[in-house]
DNA sequence: ATAATATATGAACAGATGTTCAAATGATAG
DNA sequence: CTATCATTTGAACATCTGTTCATATATTAT
């Protein structure tokens, strides 16, 4: 809330504070990851995949006729969820099935839904 | 990890179960909106903002300048975030200055960058 | 071996997303 | 009022994303 010299147009803005807060900055691709781990979290058929599993394990399948779209859909989608570490696998016979990797995962879907419950 | 009867093909599958599991899914509106809410975090501009903002409440060309975009595209992107309630901006003469709008940010930040430093 | 079934993968396409450029708005100073 | 500056907004465009369809792989049974 303070007041502080404007800021845009000659070099001299605020230009320490940028400073000081660029050298505070995660470096670009641990953000760049970051970002990548949230765009799992940014589709509503991953956040219905990773609902489901909080209930319990499910085979491929299963999560298609939940969703209702072809077991094709929902396997790109696993394979997604599996290279971010968010779903884990089994095999069992010719069956798949698939279960929350992680605890964060219930953290962090919970931490939004909080956020836009309010 | 327990066996079950196996799956795809008919009717009977694990019908029980998913039926079980669709009764406990948040609705589709709500699974909708948390998607939304996770994309604001989904893209490494708005990271960036976002973990800029962690530091400092800054106005719109310090961040554009920090991070080496233009301003226009940091004030398209500054608008998203303000819809999603992520940020809040106070005016001050022609400049304005945002900042982080609720605790649900940096927690949800701070746990996907634990989840992919593990 | 072949057939049947569950899942995975690749290509293609439509729709969404992020940036830039140009122009508009809002605020202050003269 | 006009001029200037910070920000916002709209349009255009290239890129990315999610789904479907067709096909491939893997497992089991015959």
């Amino acid at each position: 809330m303070e007041e502080r010299t404007p800021c845009c147009q000659q070099e001299q803005v605020h230009e320490d504070l940028v400073r000081r807060v660029e050298g505070r900055l995660p470096g670009d691709e641990l953000l760049y990851d970051l970002a990548e781990l949230f765009k799992m979290f940014g589709d509503s058929t991953r956040i219905k995949i990773l609902y489901a599993l909080f209930e319990s394990e499910l085979c491929v399948c299963d999560i298609a006729r939940l969703l209702g779209l072809t077991q094709s859909a929902i396997s790109h989608q696993l394979r997604l969820l599996k290279s971010a570490k968010l779903v884990q696998y089994r095999r069992e016979g010719k069956t798949v099935y698939y279960s929350l990797a992680d605890a964060h995962v219930r953290s962090i879907v919970g931490q939004g839904m909080e956020h836009i419950c309010e």
